[in-house]
DNA sequence: AAAATATCGATAAAAAATTACCGATATTAA
DNA sequence: TTAATATCGGTAATTTTTTATCGATATTTT
């Protein structure tokens, strides 16, 4: 009906895009080809096409699309001009390398506090980000209209969190715990599945060692 | 040819079945269906029985699949019983985190040192890990045999890790930076995009306020 | 001013992935 | 021992995603 039929691989490739145009030097390129970014991103042609024509204005032939204006649709279209706050469950490792990156404004993202079980934790801080106990969480979240909430406690926790989460309201779920969390039909979980990338890498090196094809081969087009 | 004609989607999927069969306690569920398994994680059942045909025996008529031969094979199929060494660029938030997390080890992933344009990072320790300059990187490799490398650096300076990896005489590259890296054929490059997860997350959300869903919808199946 | 060219957008074809269907089979229950 | 049932594995149909092709258009060059 709208034309939100936006495919997830399309939106995947989105943020690529978005980087790639955004490393452009500014005053040398004004316009951009689908051929150019398609190129430099070892993608096909008609594909970048299409996915920019979900999200953005007509290109002009012989030219391409202009730059600055690809870089405000992908980036409106993907809601990064509006900073969404979000907080983050399990102040350990990850959830403090994550508190700590300021990049995830350029995302729309705002942490802006983070909960943990652990006793010895609360009350400190991790980069100016207080760290709360569980028990604060939905008061928090209420009072703040926080809309997203991030996991990363261990896996075994990872359910809990997420009730907890739901229960405070929140909308969306970023979930770096390697467990299938279950969750109400309106609330979204976003899986962060670094297990899966691994997994993709750990079997293509297995194989191109199996096939001794280290060093020579290459394993992409293989017919 | 050989029947390595696994599917990408596929290897995706295998570490959720990994991580769905090793949170089974072991006494009761000697068996599993693919049913059991596909409700359980939102999948379809038909889907998760091919993508376990492609990696493991065949399961039995009303019972299903031996859950412990299918954690065997997946993590066999998956090169996670051989354990691999591995190097970071980039000892900073992010890279220490990495370095840190205990859990790579069930995953067949060994870190064994991080490296370090910082010369006030070199010569320091992240969890016994040791920080090394640039300039050791070769070397170390070559004399480690190391074959998959992680790149944390800002995305301004990935292209010239990557470089430097390749010099070094890396295999695969796993890549956190926000950059499409450049590399020859016969080096495997996978993308960690955690943009890409935020785009997804943030792109649902934007649509879901847009469309007064939040609280009431359900945004997965609409038709 | 006219010709050459690079790119666009749309439609069509091809490829890949998902899902549906159905006969076969082994287990459990009657 | 027989019937009912849950699940498997393979084939077929469907859907989704990617890629190829082609006429149209605007810019640059001649």
């Amino acid at each position: 009906m709208n034309p939100k039929a936006i495919s997830k691989q399309t939106l995947l490739r989105l943020p690529s895009y978005l980087s790639y145009l955004k490393s452009l030097p500014k005053d040398e390129c004004e316009y951009v080809s689908a051929t150019t970014i398609a190129t430099a991103l070892g993608l096909n042609d008609v594909q970048v096409r299409k996915d920019l024509a979900c999200v953005s204005k007509k290109g002009r032939p012989k030219l391409g699309y202009v730059a600055e204006e690809l870089i405000r649709d992908i980036e409106s279209f993907l809601g990064y001009d509006a900073l969404n706050d979000a907080i983050i469950v399990g102040a350990g490792r990850l959830g403090g390398a994550l508190l700590s990156y300021e990049g995830f404004k350029e995302y729309g993202l705002n942490i802006v506090a983070a909960f943990d079980a652990d006793e010895s934790k609360v009350g400190t801080e991790i980069c100016g980000k207080k760290i709360f106990p569980l028990s604060k969480m939905k008061e928090l979240c209420q009072r703040m209209k926080v809309r997203i909430g991030i996991i990363t406690v261990p896996a075994h926790s990872a359910q809990k969190a997420c009730d907890m989460l739901v229960d405070s309201g929140i909308y969306a779920i970023w979930n770096f715990a390697p467990v299938h969390l279950k969750v109400p039909d309106n609330i979204l979980v976003q899986q962060e599945n670094m297990a899966a990338s691994l997994a993709v890498l750990s079997a293509h090196l297995a194989e191109a060692i199996k096939n001794n094809e280290i060093g020579k081969g290459d394993e992409e087009n293989d017919k």
